[in-house]
DNA sequence: GACCCGGAAGAATG
DNA sequence: ACATTCTTCCGGGT
């Protein structure tokens, strides 16, 4: 016999993720690390390398391969009558069960296939492109494997990472770390309760019942299963708790185990529905999953359970419910429910597949966990360090280009991940579709992000599948992100169990829900008692920290970035620059992501999700690109993504980074709208170095470090969208969305033309409403292409034009000025918002340091009078809800249960 | 008096 | 050493 695939244990993961780190690696992906890139290669030809998207005959090739490759005793097809998703989704032990002898075997071919397509996937969003913006992001983020060239692999159904990040999300997202976050973003989403349901919830449901059947279906075995080393591998580590957990542990740290309450709760689940259909660990029976994830089960889960988290107590929801969340789980969370909506098999089995996504993911993801504490900042170090090399034009193209190709993902570190998951969340396809949202991958990787913050824990009682806390906070509009605390106290007491903090009391935890006003992250819900608003989608709030983790890191660089710039462009002219200066980082960001080559690091990229700037460059990118490229993808389109080809593929977006260069230019001046685009910038955008120029003004100037209020909010929100899901992605300004898109379209092609894509209900298999949103999004596509090419002229012409203005006179500072004034309509709102914030002041925070870091807020904030204090803070809630509602074409009406449901704002 | 706001100082954590 | 995210207090307003 050959020997087998390695399991795809976690354990594996790490050694590759060095190896990845390394530019080179990164820039020329290697070669699969895992002997799945043998096993690949070996596949029949017929059969598509990722599993999940096999119809039911290329399940038969499959074994019959097995068969031969590592003479297992015959299986028995009448025993396999499922397509790739569903023999996905079956554990080792119904594997065995089906294929005694034999199941083992299956079961870690299948996984190393699954998680080699899911690693590719996943790599995508991290892309290349901004290696160092994402990376440092991210570190989790996985290892900056390569793959992203990978990503494009068409091949899977899933279009890109998005949906398969999506699909994971749901499933996954409890294995990350960050879980809570993530599982809070998915959760979130999926509503909970009332009766919208979300596509999360759908999805979540499905899940929920796939699990279900899952268990049904194939009887478990005992739990002995796992026993198999190999195997039990992702599984088993996840299951096995301390395995598991410790990953999270890993990624949360030790310390923050008490944060893993959440996020083991939140994992547990995850780690519960791995289980279960990993198997092994759990093999209880189903009600073993859920009791396991849920109340104490969680011992079950093992350290996430209460266990670990020690006197904390960290799942919240042990408290009263003594489930703890095990929302995906949960199986029919007697309550809530929602009934699940019935959902086509195939979702279901997506959603198995999710599940065993995770699982695959999870050695990645655990690797990344680990990571991120210390690989994951290593990476991102070194991503950062490489970044600089990179500065010039080409790089910069090139994580355009990258970008364009679909690094969702790049979004998704970063920044990305909040456009991402912007798009994950609220793009994706309405129905069948899967939503979910991609970030979990990349999310979940970002160590800060551990269950502990408020928001997340809050998100994660608010979405709770069971909805064990509806007695504790509630949707009050799931759409809007509208919340009651039902029960101050309660929460509070849970809260405080959360971060062991037992004096924890409603006044208190009010503090710190105010603290998130500052940063856009919540509001006040005048009028209402105990009613907040998440201004933010779970997504957003990621990336938030990424956010904070960007400006740490990069702080300097941008800084050194925005001086370079304005030396050269003179972008802000002294006033304009100031402030660039002040509110920080973002602007400096701005410049930093046009000169992105310069600060490389610059997340900009990465940030995406917030700036807004970014993804129109990434939108005007991938546009200008996919039209220069035409395929963009195809490269990656090829099913196989064999390493060659990504490495083809990634030379041949260097090749073509003028084409990415012109695109940023034409997504800066497609931005100029919202954003202005100083000459220089334009240029710069065009010529590369001089992308520097570019300043995206926009929002991030006032940001504050840590603020979200950003664009993307506007995007976010403001999305005219709402009727498709497919609008709101592009109207997310995303880049990523569009590239989503873009990609899609290419797959699709792609896949149509290949004929690759089984008979086989793939997740692909597009239901009619999927179609239509993506013929949607084409179209929009389309028009965004046409504009950004009409913009990319348009910008090299004014970038020509600015740079023969600035030789002779670099005093004109004029377009700084212009920019500041076209900004400033643009402007005005943030500016509004600002005081408002600056009204909070918060110091509350870190106090002086943080004044004098962080801002100019306080410079702008007078005095802190109280009486003005108070009215900036009227204000500012007025403003922003204005803001907010604004963009979302809503009203203010605060409540938000006008909103249209459609389409949850909020999420999206 | 409950709720809400926000400043300030400090702790925990990464 | 530093930044972030609270936690804890507190004075003040509604």
């Amino acid at each position: 016999m050959k020997l087998l695939p390695i399991p795809l244990s976690p354990l594996n993961a790490p050694p590759p993720l060095g190896l990845w780190n390394s530019e080179l690696l990164w820039r020329y992906p290697p070669a699969p690390p895992s002997p799945l890139a043998d096993l690949k290669t070996q596949l029949p030809p017929q059969l598509n390398t990722d599993p999940r998207i096999w119809g039911r005959d290329e399940v038969v090739v499959f074994l019959r391969f097995c068969e031969r490759e590592f003479d297992l005793p015959k299986f028995d097809l009448d025993l396999f009558q499922m397509n790739g998703k569903a023999l996905c989704v079956l554990t080792k032990n119904d594997l065995a069960e089906r294929s005694p002898g034999a199941g083992d075997v299956l079961h870690n071919v299948l996984q190393m296939l699954i998680r080699d397509a899911q690693t590719l996937h996943r790599h995508l969003p991290s892309s290349p492109v901004t290696p160092t913006g994402r990376y440092p992001l991210s570190p989790h983020s996985h290892p900056p494997t390569p793959n992203w060239s990978a990503l494009a692999p068409p091949d899977s159904p899933f279009f890109h990472s998005s949906h398969l990040q999506q699909f994971m999300a749901a499933s996954n997202s409890v294995t990350l770390s960050p879980a809570p976050s993530i599982d809070s973003q998915a959760g979130s989403p999926p509503s909970q309760s009332h009766g919208e349901q979300n596509v999360f919830q759908q999805q979540q449901q499905q899940q929920q019942q796939q699990q279900h059947h899952h268990q049904q279906q194939p009887p478990k075995s005992s739990s002995g299963a796992g026993s198999s080393s190999s195997s039990s591998t992702s599984s088993s580590t996840n299951g096995s708790g301390g395995n598991g957990s410790s990953a999270n542990g890993g990624a949360a740290g030790p310390a923050t185990n008490g944060t893993n309450g959440l996020i083991s709760s939140s994992s547990s689940t995850t780690s519960s529905v791995a289980s279960s259909t990993s198997s092994s660990v759990s093999n209880q029976s189903d009600s073993d999953e859920e009791h396991a994830t849920v109340g104490n089960g969680t011992a079950a889960t093992s350290t996430t359970g209460p266990g670990s988290s020690n006197g904390n107590g960290y799942h919240p929801l042990p408290l009263s419910h003594p489930d703890s969340k095990l929302p995906l789980i949960a199986t029919h969370p007697p309550q809530q429910s929602p009934p699940l909506t019935p959902i086509s098999k195939e979702t279901q089995h997506l959603g198995q597949l999710q599940l065993l996504d995770t699982k695959t993911l999870q050695y990645p993801v655990s690797s990344l966990l680990n990571g991120s504490s210390g690989n994951g900042g290593s990476n991102g170090g070194s991503s950062r360090e490489r970044e600089p090399s990179s500065s010039s034009a080409a790089a910069t193209a090139a994580a355009v280009a990258a970008a364009v190709l679909g690094l969702k993902g790049a979004a998704s570190n970063g920044g990305g991940s909040s456009g991402s998951s912007g798009s994950g969340s609220a793009p994706s396809t309405p129905g069948a579709f899967l939503p979910v949202k991609r970030e979990f991958f990349p999310d979940s990787p970002e160590p800060n992000t551990n269950g502990r913050l408020l928001w997340d824990f809050l998100q994660q009682l608010l979405n709770d599948p069971s909805q064990r806390y509806s007695s504790y906070i509630a949707w009050k509009c799931r759409d809007t992100g509208v919340f009651k605390i039902v029960d101050p106290a309660g929460l509070a007491k849970l809260w405080g169990k959360q971060k062991n903090h037992l004096s924890m009391n409603y006044d208190k935890m009010s503090r710190a829900l105010r603290y998130y006003y500052r940063v856009n992250i919540l509001r006040k819900v005048q009028g209402e008692r105990h009613c907040y608003q998440f201004l933010r989608n779970p997504t957003e709030l990621k990336s938030i920290k990424n956010i904070s983790l960007l400006r740490q890191t990069m702080a300097a660089s941008q800084a050194a970035a925005a001086a370079a710039a304005a030396q050269s462009n003179g972008n802000g002219g002294g006033g304009a620059s100031e402030r660039n200066g002040d509110r920080g980082a973002s602007s400096v960001v701005g410049n930093g992501s046009a000169s992105n080559g310069g600060s490389s690091n610059n997340p900009l990229m990465s940030l995406l999700p917030n700036g807004a700037n970014i993804h129109h460059l990434a939108a005007a990118a991938a546009a200008a690109a996919a039209s220069q490229n035409g395929p963009l993808s195809p490269s990656s389109s090829s099913p196989s993504s064999s390493p060659s080809a990504l490495h083809h593929h990634h030379h041949h977006l260097q090749q073509q980074h003028q084409a990415a260069a012109a695109a940023a230019a034409a997504a800066a001046a497609i931005h100029s709208h919202h954003l202005a685009v100083q000459n220089g910038a334009a240029g710069g955008a065009g010529g590369g170095p001089h992308q520097r120029n570019i300043k995206m003004e926009t929002d991030l100037d006032d940001l504050k470090p840590t603020d979200l209020s950003t664009n993307d909010r506007k995007f976010s929100y403001g999305s005219p969208v709402n009727g498709t899901d497919c609008y709101p992605l592009i109207r997310n300004a995303n880049g990523l969305t569009t590239i989503q898109l873009l990609r899609q379209q290419q797959q699709q092609q792609q896949q149509s033309e290949a004929g690759s894509p089984p008979s086989s209900p793939t997740p692909l298999s597009i239901n009619s409403q999927s179609l239509h949103t993506i013929s949607s999004n084409l179209h929009h596509l389309h028009q965004q292409q046409l504009q950004a090419q009409a913009a990319a002229a348009a910008a090299i012409a004014a970038a020509a034009e600015a740079r023969h203005q600035q030789d002779t006179a670099e005093q004109q500072q004029d377009h700084p000025l212009h920019h500041q004034s076209s900004s400033s309509s643009h402007h005005q709102h943030q500016h509004h918002h600002h005081p408002a914030r600056n009204g909070s002041r918060s110091s509350s925070t870190s106090g002086a340091s943080d004044h004098d870091h962080r801002e100019p807020h306080d410079r702008d904030r007078d005095t802190p009078s109280p009486a003005n204090s108070e009215s900036s803070a009227h204000q500012q809630q007025s403003q922003q809800h204005h803001h907010s509602m604004h963009v979302k074409s809503d009203d203010d009406s605060m409540m938000p249960t006008d909103l249209s449901k459609s389409e949850p704002m909020y999420y999206k």
